[in-house]
DNA sequence: ATAGGGTTAG
């Protein structure tokens, strides 16, 4: 990577290897030396930002820099682009070799560096990346603003608070933004996003509200603050009010109502929007392009999906990870796999979130051996460390499969310590597989780590609850209320008319429920026909009433599937999606409501898509 | 002559 050192002593024996790297750039300098332009210092600049764009290329550029300059402009050129580059500590050795005091275009491009360290140590979750501690920089480049007296510069002051946001310290930007005299509305949407990047939305919608001047990045900010948090719904609400406020619209904005409208499964508006493009003539930019294969991917649309990734000129890893997940919750193994191999020939780098998406695909497929290459190929291939997580998708991969045996090996096997999410991944595994003394001993292991997890509680109940073994559902349910645990309230949603109605477990807010409940009833009715009988093996204890078919029966995508029958135009399909799993009564009840009311339904779950027609569903039972 | 806040995948 580095050139030796008698490279660098001596420049020009690097020029053979600067062509073997790339012939143009050494052209571009021998036709800027030779034409005398290398003494303009603007030229000098472009070039130096160009050749330390590369890490290779760096040290090169450093020999270019003029010994006595009358201008820092080559200099802040330099930092730029080493704060832009794939190493931005690198900026802050440069910015320490200043032969000149640094001005405030210096200041910035350290703070840029520095946010781009933090940024980079968050998403590595290793802080050792350049050698520099990642909690040190921010303070220091901030100290270096302020012992410099560049502190007031406002183009800093923004600079130094969205810093501190992409650390993840709230409190930290917080106390920079006090400090600033006359924060102008640059600053404020910067503190803005900071509170919102830390989960305070409210706090940021105060800060919001209270501005004097709201521009339309103000406003993107606070909108994809909600959709940040997962409040999509106040999302679209704000995204309304921006159009009444006639802020001008423009990609960050539909990217983040796209995002919106992927968590909610608002296909009406996720298409609208994908119209407005259209109609607008507005290009598809990677960023743009990713968010509408997202959508339409959590939407169910997985072929609309694929249309739109093929139909982009520009994908990158966002993208493509974008898509195999899409096609992996949607549970297609096989495609997912293929797609997948397409991104490795296309010389995309995979990383730790491409190999959840397809370890999951192949998990969802039961796609074993592949899966395995896969997790092989992680370390091996492309030099990506395996996360927890990818420990847990192939405990689930071994797991699903029936193959409880290999599971656990693998989780003997493991060189670090399992987390929730392994002995999750094998507390489900013992359900799908009626393994009640395996899930006894996950859950175990699991309730070690973290004593209060609703999902890992439910999960135990039901493994009693298929084997009948009431007295274990009652310890269970005996543990949760000594404990204080509460089972998450499960809802199902489902968008008619561009609106998205949402159902709570036995709720009957709903305006049009009368008429629900006389759906609910014929369509028990016509299932009982066809042989239908209430499961009621899987009760989820959210509900206390007696009578178990009546409680089974107002599961909140029950309730939706009832609605949908009732509002949607016969033919359309119907899609609900819900925050936890199905259960495998609602699962058994949707496939035959399928087939019986000749309705395609599509289901998101917690975890994946069911896709039911005819009386069958995507998942093939195995979920 | 160089610079600021908002946008994509689990």
């Amino acid at each position: 990577m580095t050139p030796p050192a008698a490279l660098l002593r001596d420049p020009t024996a690097l020029l053979p290897r600067l062509a073997a790297a790339s012939s143009h750039l050494r052209a571009l300098h021998a036709h800027l030396l030779v034409s005398g332009r290398l003494a303009s210092p603007s030229h000098l600049a472009a070039f130096l930002a160009s050749l330390a764009s590369s890490t290779y290329h760096l040290s090169y550029a450093r020999l270019l820099l003029p010994p006595r300059p009358a201008t820092l402009l080559a200099h802040n050129a330099l930092l730029r682009a080493l704060a832009r580059g794939p190493r931005p500590g690198l900026a802050f050795a440069a910015f320490c070799d200043l032969p000149l005091p640094p001005d405030h275009y210096s200041l910035n491009f350290l703070v840029r560096a520095a946010t781009a360290l933090a940024a980079s140590a968050a998403e590595e979750r290793s802080a050792a990346s350049s050698g520099v501690d990642a909690r040190l920089v921010p303070v220091s480049a901030h100290g270096a603003a302020v012992r410099w007296g560049h502190a007031a510069d406002p183009h800093v002051q923004s600079g130094v608070v969205s810093m501190y946001a992409a650390l993840g310290d709230a409190a930290a930007a917080r106390a920079a933004f006090a400090e600033i005299a006359c924060p102008d509305v640059v600053c404020v949407t910067a503190m803005l996003g900071a509170l919102a990047a830390g989960g305070d939305v409210d706090a940021a919608r105060d800060v919001f509200d209270g501005m004097p001047r709201r521009d339309h990045v103000a406003w993107n900010a606070m909108i994809a603050g909600y959709v940040h948090v997962g409040r999509s719904r106040e999302a679209l609400r704000l995204f309304d009010k921006m159009q009444g406020a006639g802020a001008a619209v423009g990609e960050a904005t539909l990217v983040s109502v796209l995002t919106a409208c992927a968590q909610m499964g608002a296909l009406d508006r996720g298409k609208w929007v994908h119209g407005l493009l259209r109609s607008h003539g507005m290009r598809i930019s990677v960023t743009l392009g990713t968010a509408l294969v997202d959508m339409y991917s959590k939407c169910g649309v997985v072929v609309t999906a694929m249309e739109v990734f093929e139909g982009m000129g520009e994908r990158n890893v966002y993208t493509w990870t974008g898509a195999v997940s899409g096609l992996a919750m949607n549970g297609m193994g096989t495609e997912c796999l293929d797609l997948f191999k397409r991104m490795e020939n296309a010389g995309i780098q995979p990383n730790g979130v491409t190999f959840v998406a397809v370890l999951r695909g192949c998990s969802m497929a039961g796609l074993v051996d592949e899966g395995r290459a896969c997790f092989d190929s992680m370390k091996d291939k492309h030099g990506v460390d395996p996360w927890l997580e990818h420990y847990g998708c192939m405990v689930d991969l071994y797991g699903r499969a029936g193959r409880l045996e290999d599971a656990v090996n693998f989780i003997n096997a493991m060189p670090v310590k399992p987390h929730e999410g392994v002995w999750g991944a094998l507390l489900n595994a013992s359900r799908i597989h009626n393994n009640v003394e395996l899930g006894k001993y996950a859950l175990d292991k699991l309730l070690a780590i973290e004593s209060e997890n609703d999902a890992a509680h439910v999960l135990l109940s039901n493994i009693y609850a298929e084997s009948q073994n009431w007295n274990g559902v009652n310890r269970v349910r005996g543990m949760m209320k000594a404990k204080g645990v509460k089972k998450v309230p499960g809802w199902s949603a489902i968008e008619v008319d561009g609106k998205v109605h949402e159902f709570f477990v036995g709720g009957k807010s709903h305006p049009r429920y009368k008429e629900i409940e006389l759906m609910l009833a014929e369509m028990n009715q016509r299932l009982r026909l066809q042989g239908y009988n209430a499961n009621t093996k899987e009760v989820l204890f959210d509900i206390e009433e007696e009578e178990k078919e009546g409680a089974i029966s107002m599961h909140s995508e029950k309730l939706a599937l009832a609605f949908g029958l009732i509002a949607l135009p016969e033919g359309m399909e119907i899609r609900i999606v819900k925050n936890l799993r199905v259960c495998r009564d609602c699962h058994d009840y949707t496939k035959l409501v399928s087939k019986v009311f000749n309705r395609e339904i599509i289901m998101r779950d917690r975890n994946r898509f069911h896709h039911f027609k005819g009386g069958a569903c995507s998942c093939r039972d195995y979920w």
